[in-house]
DNA sequence: CCCATATCGGACTCTTTCAGTCCTACATAG
DNA sequence: CTATGTAGGACTGAAAGAGTCCGATATGGG
């Protein structure tokens, strides 16, 4: 499919409305603004504190904040704390494995493809977004 | 996602099989040779030939022969010949819509993305998989 | 003229992924 | 102690992916 899942665009523009407020905000603020679901957004708000670019604070007036700047958060790391299947092909993720492997002819140039990708969604940054 | 379909994958072979002989090839030959199940791979070169990247003979001693010079292959037009859905998003495309389009925040961004990855996968071309 | 060999193309199944929802539990400021 | 948050599991429905099956059509060679 070559195509970035929506968690990972709804996960971009949550981070991007951090950036812009600077604060905390709560998921009801950012679902509200930009017209996303406010339960989906909640869970992509946890795998993003899972992973450790933003932190949370429970309770009234809590919500989620950036942990680093946004120059420091490359896209790259988002799409790998939202989806399981970051790569291009199955042979160039370190978590999964073709049966096809050691009989396919293209996983050479697939790996060097790969890089490339990687290269492009990592010179690109939340900061980027503003 | 951010994954390249199996088509496209058994396509690449197939070029690159093609590439390699310079003559016909049938469907079996190449499912054969590469493990790949001769109906998947049948329906996938009809799709090529539909491009125009390839050109087929039926009847005895038939099959499919490459039109262009490896070197003008570009992996992007084997993307899009064998994916409905090649790009980053539903805005970049060009034959879909969004329904958050105009309220989206990084549409921007995303089109320069999708730009940058197209930039990549039009510089490797199936001369480059031999 | 026939037949073996190919492509052509539609329909179909099974599985996985995706997007989105719902509901309960837990933390905490005021 | 309560309103306001996050935490997290389970669940649904729709769509995409991979692969299969079968009948039709074209064609070179005996
Ligand atoms: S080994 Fe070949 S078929 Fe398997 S994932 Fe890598 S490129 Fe694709
Ligand atoms: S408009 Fe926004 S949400 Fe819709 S496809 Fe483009 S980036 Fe994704």
């Amino acid at each position: 499919m070559l195509r970035l899942s929506k968690r990972v665009e709804y996960g971009l523009v949550a981070l991007q409305h951090l950036a812009k407020r600077g604060d905390v905000a709560t998921v009801r603020e950012i679902s509200d603004e930009n017209n996303i679901s406010y339960d989906l957004l909640a869970k992509i708000m946890q795998d993003l504190k899972r992973d450790g670019m933003i932190y949370s604070s429970q309770g009234v007036r809590g919500g989620y904040a950036l942990m680093l700047a946004p120059n420091q958060i490359p896209v790259t790391r988002v799409v790998d704390a939202l989806e399981d299947q970051s790569t291009i092909t199955e042979c160039t993720s370190d978590h999964e494995s073709c049966t096809r492997e050691g009989a396919c002819t293209i996983q050479g140039p697939m790996h060097r493809l790969q890089e490339q990708v990687e290269r492009v969604l990592n010179s690109v940054t939340i900061a980027q977004l503003l």
